[in-house]
DNA sequence: GCCAACGTTGGC
DNA sequence: GCCAACGTTGGC
C-alpha cells in the first residue's frame, strides 16, 4: 500500500466536486509534468491511499482522502486540440501523458492547512514541505500519512 | 550538452 | 497581482 498527495486548485475542481460526482470518481487529468507522470504510470497501485490537496486558494491545505481507483491509462485530453491541455507531441500510438482514476472516501473533518502542517516538527522532512516544490503529485511516507491524519 | 529565455506553479 | 523557484524548450 502506498500514500500519495495529490493538489488541485479548488476553482478548478475540488473535493466537493469530486464528491458531486454521480459515482465519486474522477479521471485525474491535465497533469504535465514528467516526473507526477511517471508516478501515475508507474507506481500508483489500485487502492493506494490519497490526501487531496486544495492549492492556490485562501486556505491551501489537505482537505479529503481518496483513493486510487484505476491504475495509468493515457490521458485523453492530450489528444483533444479544443482542451486546455491539448498536447500536439502525444501521440495516440505512444501516448505521453499518464493518468489515473481517484474515487472519493471522505472529506477531513476540518482542513489541515498549509501553515499548520509547517508548524509540525515531525513533517519537517515531507516533500510538501520543500523549498521551491511545485509536484501536483506526490507520496507520502506512512509515518507522514499517520501523523497528519492525528492532526485531525 | 550548455544555458538563456520563457512559461508555469503556487504561496503570499 | 507579485514574484521566487523550477521545468522545458530550442538555438548554438
Amino acid at each position: 500500500m502506498n500514500y500519495w498527495l495529490m493538489k488541485s486548485e479548488p476553482s478548478e475542481f475540488s473535493i466537493d466536486d469530486l464528491k458531486n460526482n454521480p459515482n465519486k470518481i474522477e479521471p485525474w487529468d491535465g497533469v504535465r509534468n514528467y516526473q507526477a507522470r511517471n508516478m501515475m504510470r508507474d507506481d500508483m497501485k489500485k487502492g493506494d491511499l490519497v490526501f487531496f490537496y486544495h492549492s492556490n486558494c485562501e486556505i491551501p491545505g489537505i482537505v479529503g482522502i481518496m483513493t486510487i481507483h484505476k491504475e495509468g491509462y493515457p490521458d485523453p485530453t492530450a489528444f483533444d486540440p479544443n482542451d486546455n491541455h491539448y498536447d500536439p507531441k502525444s501521440d495516440p500510438d505512444k501516448p505521453r501523458w499518464i493518468l489515473v482514476d481517484v474515487k472519493y472516501k471522505r472529506k477531513l473533518k476540518r482542513t489541515i492547512s498549509l501553515t499548520e502542517l509547517k508548524e509540525q516538527k515531525s513533517l519537517e522532512n515531507m516533500k510538501l514541505l520543500q523549498r521551491g516544490n511545485r509536484l501536483s503529485v506526490m507520496p507520502i511516507t506512512k509515518k507522514e500519512w499517520d501523523y497528519i491524519l492525528s492532526l485531525e
